[in-house]
RNA sequence: UGGGGGGUGGCCAAGCGGCAAGGCAGCGGCCUUUGGAGCCGAAGAUCGCAGGUUCGAAUCCUGCCCUCCCAGCCA
């Protein structure tokens, strides 16, 4: 993959700077002080491919790949594919891309539980001929029962004490596909009457007469995930197997599975999933907005996935530096999205080239400029980072500017263009409105200014300041282009999200058409990030086309304006 | 009313017996050719509650309250 600066985790291992601190660093610091696994540090990823990944997952990403790097060791990427009725080969390819883009990289370690099914097996065998498994002709329905409930113990199955010949015969059978999905199940034999339902007899294969996406139907039983998981982890050389809060519950199983089989044992450690407000981050919530048309797709540039907030212009730097600051424990919590945009923004306004686009336009005739002038003018394409250099912008007759930069009777603390007033011109002229243009309607259609020749640049020499500087296109330079702005999908910080028809804000797509960008514009590529001064982050989607052209807002400015006026209501 | 977790300012989160970091949000101000960015400043915490141990407790002990997870042949 290529490495950019845009797409390079920076963890490298420096002395001063402060190291992010958890449990979780606490855990491998005390392993590497205590010699334990000689000190290597080794973790995974491992998505099951049935769905998208979100910022959820970016979360558990960075995590597991950012402790490598902290620590010079590795982080594998492995697929969880232990259920052939589920998963796809297209998950598979969207997780590698997302994670690649995240900036990981995992190198020549891409792995599939899948890998593993023959040594399972060869597992299970050893387990039943431990007398630790069993095969168990118990209805799902009566495993179900048997299994009792939270407050009462289970009962032990009937087919429990088969003997190991039997149980043997019966798992190959299985195996050979002599039996109807669903017949029968290898369990592992533990404890029936465990306050942890987890170790009453868990189920470690099913029949599935199913086609898998990488073994085809070479096999017809699948492992379970409690049965996959950690076998697949020690055989990887996985030292911390870090996973969410509600696989606490299965880690006694995992230790016990690993225990019995006497093989390497990675230690399970869980934290805190990630939550954010006003989205929601459940795979069947998330599947739900897709599936029933409440947005274009997995990714739409409102959906949390990573391919939606890719779409919408999210530098994955940003994504790292957000999880970064969001930190690792095991408490649940619900991160505010502000954090998630501040990171965006200042990601951004460090790496987003300037440019000036008029979103709602309003036509501006400068009465003194000469008809036919053109004048390239100096723009600076950002201003926090000299390197970044500067451009031609072409100034003429005939402007666009914002509809609100203009208030015909302006409230106290409104700086911008009014009547007799005179403001700058980004990086041109100061002007002043002389006349204002309405419809039949009432509606301002048009301003009348003049401009000050003296001011070319935007500075006055006899050094007379002006409150406020507006964006501005030339109408005859400019280009023609389609804006999407975003908003929250669900009103609500803490949304449900089982109403979507009352709880999806209905003005989280606005799209703007005839907004006039500037013409430096026309060579913009697909994802291409831009700043459109005073506004906002946009990028160029990818529905843009040369004639058509489309940008996402990726996030607002903030807007110290919007506040004012809120304050007065 | 079984078992396993969690409760530190509005939201995250450090802290690991010596006298509550930091970030986001919010609030002032400075600066500014983006009302952006940046800079400065102030404010905000009975550390879930109640006892106890200790010279000293967010940190240790006891009890209580609240909250999350678990009864898939899902992961």
């Amino acid at each position: 993959m290529s490495k950019t600066t845009d797409n390079t985790p920076d963890k490298a291992p420096d002395e001063e700077a402060s190291r992010p601190s958890s449990f979780i660093h606490d855990i491998i610091e005390e392993d590497r002080r205590t010699g334990k696994n000689d000190g290597r540090v080794q973790t995974r990823f491992p998505p099951e491919p049935n769905g998208y990944l979100h910022i959820g997952h970016a979360k558990s990403i960075c995590l597991n790949f950012g402790l490598a790097l902290e620590y010079g060791g590795k982080c594998n990427l492995r697929f969880d594919d232990t259920n052939p009725l589920k998963e796809e080969q297209e998950y598979i390819d969207s997780i590698t891309t997302d994670v690649h883009w995240l900036g990981f990289d995992w190198e020549d370690r891409l792995f599939y539980a899948s890998d593993y099914f023959g040594q399972l097996y060869e597992w299970a065998v050893q387990l039943i001929k431990a007398g630790k498994a069993y095969v168990d002709h118990l209805t799902a329905d009566e495993i179900r029962e048997y299994r009792g409930t939270l407050t009462e113990p289970g009962k032990e199955s009937p087919y429990r004490n088969r003997s190991v010949e039997e149980n043997l015969a019966l798992f190959e059978q299985m195996k050979n596909g002599e039996l109807e999905d669903g017949e029968c199940v290898l369990r592992a034999k533990i404890d029936m009457v465990s306050p942890n339902l987890n170790m009453r007899d868990p189920v470690m294969y099913r029949i599935l007469h199913a086609e898998h996406p990488r073994t085809g139907d070479k096999w017809c039983i699948y492992p379970m995930y409690d049965w996959a998981h950690g076998q697949s982890d020690s055989i990887e050389g996985i030292t911390h197997s870090i996973c969410t809060l509600e696989f606490e519950d299965h880690r006694p199983l995992y230790d016990w599975f690993v225990e019995q089989l006497g093989i390497h044992a990675p230690q399970q450690i869980e934290f805190a999933r990630l939550n954010l407000t006003h989205t929601v981050l459940s795979k069947r919530r998330l599947i739900r907005l897709v599936k029933e048309g409440y947005v274009s797709g997995w990714d739409d540039p409102r959906m949390p996935t990573i391919s939606g907030i890719r779409r919408r212009g999210y530098p994955p730097a940003a994504i790292r530096d957000f999880c970064d600051r969001i930190g690792v424990a095991r408490a649940n919590s619900t991160v505010d999205i502000q954090l998630l945009e501040h990171c965006v923004r200042q990601d951004l306004n460090l790496h987003a080239p300037r440019v000036m686009g008029v979103l709602d336009p309003l036509r501006v005739v400068i009465e003194n400029y000469p008809d036919d002038l053109v004048e390239e003018m100096d723009a600076i394409n950002n201003p926090e980072d000299p390197e970044m250099g500067a451009r031609k912008v072409p100034f003429s007759k005939v402007l666009y500017i914002e509809r609100e930069d203009f208030m015909e009777d302006p409230p106290k603390k409104f700086y911008r263009l009014a009547p007799g007033r005179e403001v700058r011109l980004r990086y041109a002229y100061f002007i002043t409105c002389t006349d204002v243009i309405k419809d039949e309607n009432g509606e301002v259609i048009e301003l009348r200014c003049t401009y000050d020749p003296e001011t070319r640049g935007g500075d006055a020499p006899d050094g007379r300041r002006v409150k406020a500087t507006l964006h501005w296109v030339s109408a005859r330079h400019a280009l023609e282009a389609e804006v999407r702005l975003y908003d929250h999908l669900f009103i609500d910080p803490f949304p449900a999200g089982d109403d979507l028809e009352n709880e999806l804000n209905p003005d989280s797509l606005e799209v703007l058409t005839h907004c006039y960008v500037e013409p430096s514009l026309a060579d913009a590529n697909h994802g291409d990030r831009f700043q459109f001064e005073r506004q906002g982050y946009f990028n160029v989607d990818l529905d843009s086309t040369p004639e058509n052209l489309v940008f996402n807002r990726t996030v607002p400015l903030r807007d110290t304006w919007a506040k004012i006026q809120q304050q007065a209501k």
